[in-house]
RNA sequence: GCAGGGGUGGCAGAGCCUGGCCAAAUGCGACGGGCUUAGGACCCGUUUCCUUUGUGGAUGCGAGAGUUCAAAUCUCUCCCCCUGCACCA
């Protein structure tokens, strides 16, 4: 079939229809609102999965009779676009490259140099993207993020959050590049390496006979009581400076110039890591007299470039010491353990020999690693996990703390006494930034905070999330512990596109928090439209969202028409009462729970978000897509090539919302084949017979109205793969049995199309859409309303019954092979239907699930003649129900009685006969002559062929 | 390391909350057959093992233990995989 035909054909429809246009009117409103997305690179198939969803809420929304709003704007704040026209004027192959393969043309490319227009290109491009996808938005109210109308409203959320004191001021550490002299991300680094910060105690070491120190970096201060000797790296320079004015401390060259952007730095001298070797310290715990030595293993771009060494507990120091021991060096270095570990039960300890030097044990186990390094790392990580989590310290002052407390107490204890500062380092050192230079940690000064740490916010921000819906709702749990772990965040940058900071006027509010209010922005932004963004002051947006003020007075100070502004309150009182917010799982740690956070420190309750539902990315083949691979597959070319419904259908309900979809070939087919299938169907309905209603017919209603029932429930929670398998796959394979069950009939397979099609419309719009006007209708499918089962019309007992003629034909099947085996032709079948009484024990038995009592019934006459069981058939009776009694459990609920099932059986015999290729004839047990007839079971038959 | 989510048949993926018609839906793949000049599409069958004029049995849902008349499903321990971890969209 032509999709892209039909398509474009319902996408200009419903434009020129207006049907997605919402505006506030009398019915419920319903407000959905995506991530925008972000204009630096065009629309892929992956982009689907969230805006899919969101799209398929909508549009079943709609169809429940919510007016629905479904808007969307552009990102263009921050930092990438900046980068992005950078990299092309310094023309990035790469980059250049990756453009190509979303097909976009050089002249277009040649343009980007300049950020203003890689912004208006891509808008453009996922603009017509999105529409070219069917995505149900009411296009009127676009903006991008970096207009001025926007950034009025973001400054005046800023006054609004400092106001409240939710903005503070403090220090923080940041990747920096001492090159470019900026703050450095992920996408700044070479193979995209997030610098990864984190804290070292750096402890000061009293050198013997001299007015300085050696300063150790350490992950493991707790250790420090066992401390033996010092490292240094004999090749490396050193150089004696102050760092805030304390000291002097030895410190590696290399790590002098990068700590400077942690402390005031001030150079004394510089000394070779070889004259160190002469120098002696003390342990600023124990006092022990600590000789310097030459460090295999010590880098001195690391941490400070001296390490403190200790042998019992680091696997690397006692390496390097045994080292020095045997290449002749004298060296008299005996370990000394600090902790030891309790309550691992897996005996191992009590047995091992190297009680007093706990690390000798943890290279022994890695001795199979054939380099000494990668031994010594695991050792390393392995003995810092047992005794992170099993250890007791018995170093003095700290025994029987476990370790975290007592790397807590001895940080806390040798900081306030002044033996020892907190540095940062970069965990993953190198990492390199694009410019080719090493990555530094930077502590920023006079940075500004959001403050997510304060605990009366946090709890407004759980009482949001408690009136929330969360769909899938197992993902709640993620965001609760979002909501605790988040914490200070940094707001205003030096750089990139956005508003500016209204506290500092010299930094840019940063890019993830001034897009956590612009949901709100939706429902004014074509209302605003036009006016002068300058008589945007904050009473406006207080007025419009907070209700605050009188409106004559504000559009006086304002400037702005009160009729205007009586629509912009109107529009968001209505529009905000009920929002559902949409976007993937990875921005739960960061955009939504900022989301959350925001709207419950600025609006009321009433306006807080109803419900957001999160989804996983979509992997291409198995693979996650990524330019490397090059198995991106870009959104339009993808609608292009397979259909936009395919895709939809793929992406959206390809997997559950929290796990990854898949796009393949071999899947789009089979959506394709379904989808045709459907509307091939429904091209042919007018040349079928209508006549009066038969089994099949009520098995074909029944299954239908069970699967609007349960599809509905399973939309509602957007649990999409089940409801597209059932809706898609189910409805294909069984409108295939019914009709090759009998004579169709055209007024049930009408009315399965009609609300099958309906169903699906949220998925696969186009095609919906399609089918529904060949179907003879003349109104949108779009707008119709959602099909409402009739629970009357769901039978189990109808579908059991079917489900026996099926079971019949493959048991029947199964026996015409054994005999095609042994080489007999079947002449007839005969079926043989089961008394009333094994019914009777059947019923019994699924009831009580229990043979004993079953067996004590027929035991008595009562019993016998409850059961229905003839006389003179005790014995037969008592032996079938033990024969059935190990299958006591899985005895089915029969409904049907003898005479029900002959009737059936009968009337079912021709199709039965067609598919076997074979005489049928039905008979009763009691009164059938074949040998057979006592195998019979209710729902069962007992399939005499006769050779 | 911390937090969240997972581990089911050749593969993908339901089922797990609410234990029992679960040898486990559905799809894909593979194999055999039909149709066809042939291929595709379509249709039928097989796809853990044993048994077989059938509706029976064994093993079985990451590993181990437990609860129960009964466990893929509940509890505990362990192993493994995926995602996120902050100034970055």
């Amino acid at each position: 079939m032509d999709y892209n035909e039909i398509d474009r054909k319902w996408q200009k429809e419903w434009q020129d229809a207006g049907i997605f246009e919402g505006d506030v009117n009398n019915n419920e409103p319903y407000m959905v609102t995506v991530a925008f997305p972000y204009v630096n690179a065009p629309l892929h198939i992956g982009h689907i999965r969230t805006y899919g969803t969101a799209d398929v809420l909508a549009r079943y929304k709609r169809m429940n009779g919510y007016n629905v709003l479904f808007p969307m704007a552009f990102h263009a704040t921050g930092t990438p676009i900046l980068a992005f026209a950078k990299r092309i004027k310094n023309g990035d192959k790469d980059l250049v490259s990756e453009l190509k393969l979303f097909g976009i043309p050089d002249s277009e490319i040649e343009k980007m140099s300049d950020p203003e227009y890689i912004a208006s290109y891509f808008t453009r491009e996922i603009e017509a993207g999105m529409r070219r996808t069917g995505l149900s938005i009411d296009w009127r109210r676009k903006f991008v993020s970096t207009e001025p109308m926007f950034s009025k409203f973001v400054e005046w959320q800023f006054g609004l959050l400092n106001s409240k004191g939710y903005i503070v001021k403090g220090r923080h550490p940041v990747g920096w590049c001492p090159n470019e002299n900026q703050a450095v991300g992920m996408h700044d680094t070479k193979k995209d390496a997030e610098p990864e910060i984190e804290k070292e105690l750096a402890i000061a070491f009293r050198i013997d006979g001299e007015d300085a120190y050696f300063l150790c970096a350490t992950y493991r201060p707790e250790t420090v009581s066992g401390a033996t000797n010092i490292f240094v790296k004999a090749s490396a320079v050193y150089s004696k400076c102050t760092l805030n004015g304390k000291g002097p401390f030895y410190i590696s060259k290399v790590s002098s110039a990068s700590l400077k952007y942690q402390f005031a730095v001030e150079q004394l001298s510089e000394i070779s890591g070889s004259e160190l070797l002469s120098k002696s310290c003390q342990n600023p715990v124990t006092g022990l007299k600590l000789p310097v030595l030459d460090g295999f293993f010590v880098d001195d771009s690391l941490g400070t470039g001296i390490v403190m060494s200790v042998p019992a507990h680091a696997p690397f120091d006692y390496a390097a010491i045994e080292k020095l021991k045997a290449s002749g060096t004298h060296v008299e270095i005996t370990p000394i353990r600090v902790m030891e570990i309790k309550g691992k039960e897996d005996g191992k300890e009590q047995a091992e020999p190297y009680v007093d030097v706990p690390s000798m044990k943890y290279m022994e186990m890695f001795k199979s690693k054939t380099d000494e390094y990668a031994m010594l790392e695991a050792a390393t990580k392995q003995q810092y996990r047992d005794e992170f989590h099993y250890g007791h310290m018995i170093a003095e002052g700290y025994a029987g703390m476990g370790e975290a407390e007592a790397k807590e107490r001895i940080s806390h204890d040798l900081t306030s006494s002044g033996k020892a500062m907190d540095i940062y380092v970069i965990a993953n050192h190198p990492v390199v930034c694009r410019c080719g230079h090493s990555v530094v940690v930077k502590v920023v000064e006079d940075q500004w905070f959001l403050n997510y740490g304060n605990k009366e916010w946090k709890a407004l921000a759980k009482s949001a999330l408690d009136g929330m819906s969360i769909l899938p709702e197992k993902s709640r749990k993620a965001f609760e512990s979002a909501i605790d772990w988040i914490d200070l965040r940094a707001v205003a940058r030096a750089q990139g596109l956005g508003t500016r900071f209204p506290l500092d006027n010299s930094k840019i509010i940063e890019s993830l928090s001034d897009s956590t209010m612009y949901m709100c922005f939706y429902t004014i932004s074509n209302l605003l439209r036009g006016i002068d963004p300058q008589l945007l002051k904050p009473e406006v947006f207080d007025y419009i969202l907070l209700g605050k003020g009188s409106l004559d007075a504000v559009s006086k100070s304002s400037g702005i028409d009160g009729q205007v502004l009586k629509r912009c309150r109107e529009s968001f009182e209505y529009w905000y009462k009920v929002t559902s917010r949409h976007s993937a799982t990875e921005l739960i740690f960061n955009h939504l729970t900022m989301y959350i956070f925001n709207h419950s420190a600025l609006l009321e309750k009433s306006y807080w978000p109803k419900q957001i539902v999160v989804n996983g990315t979509v992997l291409s083949d198995g693979e996650k897509m990524s330019k490397s691979l090059g198995n991106i597959v870009p959104l339009v070319a993808g609608a292009e090539k397979y259909g936009t419904d395919v895709v939809r259908a793929l992406v959206i309900a390809g997997a559950d919302l929290f796990s990854d979809s898949e796009f393949s070939e071999v899947a789009a087919k089979g959506i394709d084949e379904r989808l045709s299938y459907l509307m091939d169907i429904a091209g042919r309905i007018d040349q079928m017979e209508t006549g009066q209603l038969g089994h099949n017919d009520y098995w074909l209603y029944s299954r239908l109205n069970r699967k609007i029932n349960t599809a509905t429930s399973q939309i509602e929670k957007l649990e999409l793969r089940g409801f597209g398998t059932s809706v898609l796959y189910d409805s294909v394979l069984e409108l295939r049995r019914y009709i090759s069950r009998g004579e169709p009939n055209a007024i049930v397979v009408k009315d399965f199309v009609a609300a099958v099609t309906l169903m699906l419309c949220p998925i696969a719009p186009h095609i919906s859409e399609e089918i529904w006007h060949i179907m003879g209708n003349r109104d949108f499918a779009s707008t119709e309303k959602w099909p409402s089962p009739d629970l009357s019309l769901i039978s189990d007992k109808v579908e059991d019954e079917e489900k026996e003629i099926d079971e019949v034909i493959s048991d029947a099947k199964r026996v015409m092979s054994l005999l095609d085996r042994a080489g007999k032709a079947p002449k007839s079948i005969r079926l043989v239907v089961a008394e009333d009484w094994k019914r009777s024990i059947y019923r019994m038995a699924h009831k009580s699930r229990n043979m004993k009592q079953v067996m004590d019934l027929i035991g008595t006459s009562e019993g016998q003649a409850d059961l229905g069981i003839p006389g003179g058939k005790e014995g037969e009776a008592a032996a079938y129900a033990s024969s059935i009694a190990k299958r006591i459990n899985s005895i089915p609920d029969v409904q049907s009685s003898q005479e029900e099932e002959h009737t059936l059986l009968n009337d079912a015999a021709s199709f039965i006969s067609k598919s076997l290729g074979c005489k049928v004839t039905v008979e009763l047990a009691q009164k059938s002559s074949s040998k057979r007839a006592g195998n019979a079971h209710p729902l069962k038959p007992s399939i005499d062929v006769e050779t």
